[in-house]
DNA sequence: AAAAACATTAAATTTTTTCTTAACATAATT
DNA sequence: AATTATGTTAAGAAAAAATTTAATGTTTTT
């Protein structure tokens, strides 16, 4: 058959895909990955698997390196092991739904953002009572006390609101209110 | 009156905003800000105002750190200049509406992934399309190029959706669906 | 217009992070 | 059970990022 048409073709198509590759790999810091960890995630979205030595092999880096992106991409939800029999290499293979990496990168970031913050928030609260609640304190400082009170508690709004945003995700409720799809005009 | 109650009420106080500074200061890497833009924001967020003296003052680190720091938080709007007279320093307010801050960087974000990600598939669609139309092509490699382009096709409708929870972020459509303040059960 | 006050840029240093080589641990095959 | 193939941890090297000091630029005041 036609060899030199074939070449040609496949060095476009790789073109093709480095740019995809490319893109995705530089938006990867959104999800907190390394350059390393976002590329490899780039790279196994064009394969539907891939082994430790296949990863090195295709980004030139050293194993360990591997190792350890993939263990990061797994954390996210981005990567998933799967057993291969016949083998006895491990493989691994990229999530390809955007959707699902979406939904489990943000939950799981938004899920530690307000648990922090709101464990802090009501330790300060008992606190801050104390303070503006205490006669024998001055004015002055009861009334910063009483001031800073007011500002964090109605922060919890705003994390009371991103725990029903992380639900809604979680649920696929969202999907209600903005479908994948989009209805027609 | 009573300073030595004060003094005490005043360690008491700084405590509890420390509690509070430290897990917006640790929830901060979500935002892809370094620890000290982190502690910066945080330590602002108590403050009505201050200028770069004041912060260095605070945090103990040098005038250029903070001038880093603080124009990385303008750029996601999370810090505002304001135009003091009388001094000529510059001073600066920590934005402290979450939601404000949450709308501008996610939106931000997000609107960067999928112009950097849609503008690199469709141009890789028109290799794809190229390649897979060729019937000087062997069938593998057309098959090959036809299924990558019935990935990155089917990735659209993940963009287009990013770009559409962005808008109604953006309009605050989206308080409509989820309330700032949930009703009543 | 000169001087002073401030902010920013540049260069150099320190710290942190990432990556690699080498050693180790684990599991599978013979 | 010994050997081999594979993955991971540890330690050291290289690269990147953050921080500081020093220099420069810019604006305001006198």
């Amino acid at each position: 058959m036609n060899e030199s048409k074939d070449e040609h073709a496949i060095e476009k198509m790789e073109n093709a895909k480095n740019q995809v590759i490319s893109a995705i790999s530089e938006t990867m810091d959104l999800y907190g990955v390394t350059p390393s960890a976002g590329n490899l995630y780039a790279t196994m979205y064009f394969k539907d698997q891939m082994n430790l030595d296949e990863m090195r092999e295709e980004l030139s880096m050293s194993k360990p390196s591997m190792s350890t992106s993939v263990r990061k991409l797994q954390e996210i939800d981005m990567v998933k092991k799967t057993f291969q029999r016949g083998s006895r290499k491990h493989t691994y293979v990229a999530e390809k739904d955007f959707f699902h990496s979406f939904m489990s990168f943000y939950c799981q970031m938004w899920d530690r953002e307000v648990k922090m913050n709101m464990e802090a928030i009501k330790h300060a609260e008992v606190e801050l009572v104390e303070i503006f609640e205490d006669d024998t304190v001055s004015n002055e400082i009861r009334d910063e006390a009483k001031a800073h009170y007011e500002m964090i508690e109605n922060s919890k709004v705003y994390y009371r609101w991103l725990e029903r945003l992380t639900a809604s995700i979680r649920s696929e409720e969202i999907f209600e209110f903005l479908p994948k799809n989009p209805p027609e005009e």
